[in-house]
DNA sequence: GAGCAGGCTATACACGTGTATAGCCCGGAG
DNA sequence: CTCCGGGCTATACACGTGTATAGCCTGCTC
């Protein structure tokens, strides 16, 4: 007690351990070493084993962990959605070291790219829901598909985005994105509000096209 | 001349390294090993440095190589772009290896997937010309920030959903994005057709606030 | 105040990596 | 036939990695 941040330290020696790890990993990407978390925490690395046992085991603490953040900081701000196009894209400005994780764990595969992408398309369906029952976007006739697929792009183009210039910090790079001056505000916004195509054939032909074969259900 | 392919195959044995090293990297990723390389190639490991003098110089050669097939790819199909919406995705069916490679080196970073993304707006620029003249697109307020992010985020995609399974081979994921029954179709084609928003109230405030501070140009 | 328990560190080990080096082996020239 | 040259291989080295193991040292208990 005499010591708060050494009983502290020594109470989340462990947690600090993850912290760091999450730190670590959205800075230098998940190839970033025991040794350098363990400095990064101030520890040695052989803590890492003995409170983890693996890297892998603390990657997957660090995932959840990341994934709990995310959500918590979501449900405060469900309440404040006053921009309709923010919404679309999933990601907020706050805790830019969550959203780089993220997507750095979307760019690495595997299942933990899969639950972040599950958790993204859950907001947006409520956003999305909202909405097209507002009037305010056109309803589709595949609501499941279109989330889907919005939050693949808008986040793969995050991705591919940072990826040109991994070095950039967490804190830069989603000032950059987040900028109202970011090259693909004007694009989106045309493309969302105009379309693309002046016709609806492509659409049409689509449609009458999958109405003769009705039942080729592809269910893998 | 009794069998060709031995022939060609001693005759360019460097050439037989930078094609396995191609295969391997889209398979197995940029981390792939020089030992499995010189496996998938039939020669030693030696035989690699001796040939490229690290890792890193082949893949600056299999880099330039994936490239300038791609383009040779493009050029020879250019006659042919009777699908303007397969038009505006920058990518082919055929040439499965390429696609992978190209984009596993957009989610690896550094230059390589920059030059990639260049070339891939390049090519986006002279079908959406096209398209635009011949009255079939909306044009854009700034055409090459709606290029670019039309590539960025539709390679993005590709990346994220390649990223959901990398186990899977390049033939089959080719196979499966460019097939008519994938779930993006009908929600890019709703979108490219009608549109997100049933007003355009989000795009005319963007707008004005542009026009209000108008010399905003950010260069860099 | 002595003893002890456990968080923590320091060291070491096994392994895979990229790369350098010495030698083999086949083809061709004198 | 001899010799030699270079594409090619086999071996080895240095390094970084994740992980296991033995010991220290602080703080708590009796």
């Amino acid at each position: 007690m005499s010591d708060p941040k050494t009983v502290e330290a020594d109470a989340g020696a462990r947690e600090r351990i993850r912290d760091a790890a999450i730190d670590c990993f959205a800075r230098e990407g998940f190839g970033a070493s025991v040794r350098a978390i363990a400095t990064a925490a101030g520890v040695s690395p052989g803590l890492i084993t003995h409170h983890f046992g693996s890297k892998d085991a603390l990657r997957a603490e660090c995932d959840v962990e990341v994934l709990g953040r995310y959500r918590t900081l979501k449900d405060d701000a469900v309440d404040a959605p006053s921009d309709y196009l923010r919404g679309l894209f999933p990601d907020p400005g706050a805790a830019p070291v969550l959203v780089v994780y993220m997507i750095r764990a979307l760019g690495a595969g595997g299942e933990a790219g899969r639950r972040f992408l599950d958790q993204m398309v859950d907001e947006l369906r409520t956003v999305m829901k909202h909405s097209v029952e507002a009037g305010i976007v056109h309803p589709s006739r595949d609501e499941e598909a279109r989330l889907r697929t919005f939050v693949t792009q808008g986040m793969g183009g995050m991705l591919v985005e940072f990826m040109s210039d991994p070095g950039a910090s967490p804190e830069a790079f989603v000032a950059r994105i987040m900028s109202p001056a970011h090259e693909t505000l004007l694009p989106l916004l045309e493309l969302y509000t105009e379309g693309l195509f002046t016709t609806s054939d492509l659409l049409d032909t689509y449609l009458s096209l999958r109405s003769t074969t009705p039942t080729q259900e592809t269910e893998d």
